[in-house]
DNA sequence: CGGCTACTTGAAGGATTTCAACGTAGGTGG
DNA sequence: CCACCTACGTTGAAATCCTTCAAGTAGCCG
């Protein structure tokens, strides 16, 4: 059904692949470096590994979850659907992100998740990751960090939508996507490669694409930000200061920052002690 | 500082005082239930118990975690505050819910939580609930459910703000209310005793207050609602049916039931019709 | 080339906010 | 016990933001 990377590897004799790739570590790293034998005892739990194409379904509202995945490359998309056919985004996945996490604790999922660029990933066994969290309370802790963080993301888009106006919402997104691909090195200075459409944005934002259209071209006008579109789409942001300004943006929620000192002495015990 | 409980019990003779109230546990219940050494377990992690007044807060953004909290008695509000002055309130924080559990891997809070009413609850050392994590897989695997509901109440927020009319949100949020009451049977049938105003409702679902009230009153003219002042505030759902179809609820996302609503009004049609 | 998708722009309409009053209930101090 | 004060709720009218409707452009792929 669904095939793996069809690299042309010579046999199993490659020793130590990365199945899990750099961009997971960049991003935990801001809570706790996960290296050594951490490192490699969670790559020997990657299952498998996969690709899909675009528009593809990973997770589907009222069925049950599949393996629980690691990103590897490309974005995708988690949202509800409502009676009326429209949509709400609740949040774009990246390179490092999980999907699919709360199969740890429930068995159907109440939402969608689909693929927006070519993906590649990796797939971690729930029941592997349910006895890793017994056995290795500092992987457990990066986890339930990484959930706390993707909270703290949902909140803020919460208060977007609630007390933005349309400019601000725009605004703050594309910063944001700045920002979170900065810190996984997927950015080049302050640009990157734009995948989404301005109607995926309009449903990430509460906004029409006509009206997201419009903002954005403010945007451009007033020498915040420019659009290249070739060789592929890429924003650029031109004053992240002036963009930040124009966003009410404040960094605060992403959680650029480091692991309380409590949990880390506490896990330390545990395990040496 | 903060005082006891004032409850005059005879010394510490009092062995087994429930110091986390049912609420939580009815609540859990949904996921696994808690009972026997599990629970005596959980009972002597409760370092004390605690009172505020209304308008107490209870954590701030910006500031160190406090203990972790399980509400007792009473309602908070969990929100964040723009430089405007204006703020969006994230969630209702009702008895048997946790507070602060993001203190187990974060410590600077990036929200403020303040109670509405007066408020009773139980507190929990954090080091305390990081070792339970390590010596209790069950209780860390409910603590992890509570925190995807969480995530999932979030997410029903946000699709109202993006997606739905003023009228929907409100009702969607009575009905949310109703639903989450009846669970730890704090509602009486379809009532239930209401301390917010107009404005907290405002600040929830991103409206003004103006506008929340012209709502409350079509949907009261409409008798799907109605509202009585004495001898306390409260809200009487006159036609859950109507009420949830003016929302567009579907309850999946409360994570309730493993039956979905469509599959239980098919029933109640069937049997009923 | 035709058909598709995404993007762009203008104008009209509608939903929600803003501004401005007024009502009502509870609490406080004279 | 009444006068005043404050907080919350209620209503109307004007202004604004965003949507809807309509039309048209640009690039891509078969």
């Amino acid at each position: 059904m669904m095939r793996h990377q069809g690299a042309a590897l010579p046999g199993k004799s490659a020793p130590d692949r990365h199945a899990i790739g750099p961009h997971f570590f960049r991003k935990i790293a801001v809570f706790a470096p996960i290296e050594g034998a951490e490192q490699s005892f969670l790559q020997r739990l990657v299952a498998s590994e996969g690709n899909v194409p675009p528009d593809h379904h990973l997770v589907r509202a009222g069925e049950e979850y599949g393996p629980i995945l690691v990103v590897n490359s490309g974005w995708a998309v988690r949202y509800r659907t409502l009676a009326d056919g429209s949509r709400q985004i609740a949040n774009f996945i990246l390179p490092g992100d999980f999907i699919g996490l709360n199969a740890t604790v429930m068995s159907v999922s109440d939402y969608d998740v689909a693929s927006i660029t070519p993906m590649s990933f990796a797939r971690l066994r729930i029941d592997d990751i349910i006895a890793m969290m017994e056995t290795h309370p500092r992987l457990c802790a990066a986890i339930f960090w990484c959930n706390a963080r993707e909270e703290s993301i949902l909140f803020e888009h919460l208060t977007s939508l609630g007390r933005r106006s349309a400019l601000e919402r725009v605004a703050h997104l594309l910063v944001e996507l700045l920002r979170r691909l900065q810190l996984i090195e997927l950015a080049e200075g302050d640009s990157f490669v734009m995948p989404l459409t301005q109607q995926l944005i309009a449903d990430s934002v509460g906004l029409t694409a006509i009206h997201v259209n419009r903002m954005m071209r403010a945007l451009e006008q007033n020498g915040l930000i420019a659009y290249s579109r070739h060789p592929v789409p890429r924003l650029h942001v031109r004053d992240v200061r002036r963009l930040e300004a124009a966003a009410g943006f404040e960094d605060g929620y992403l959680h650029f920052t480091e692991m309380p000192m409590r949990t880390r002495r506490a896990i330390e015990n545990a395990n040496g002690g």
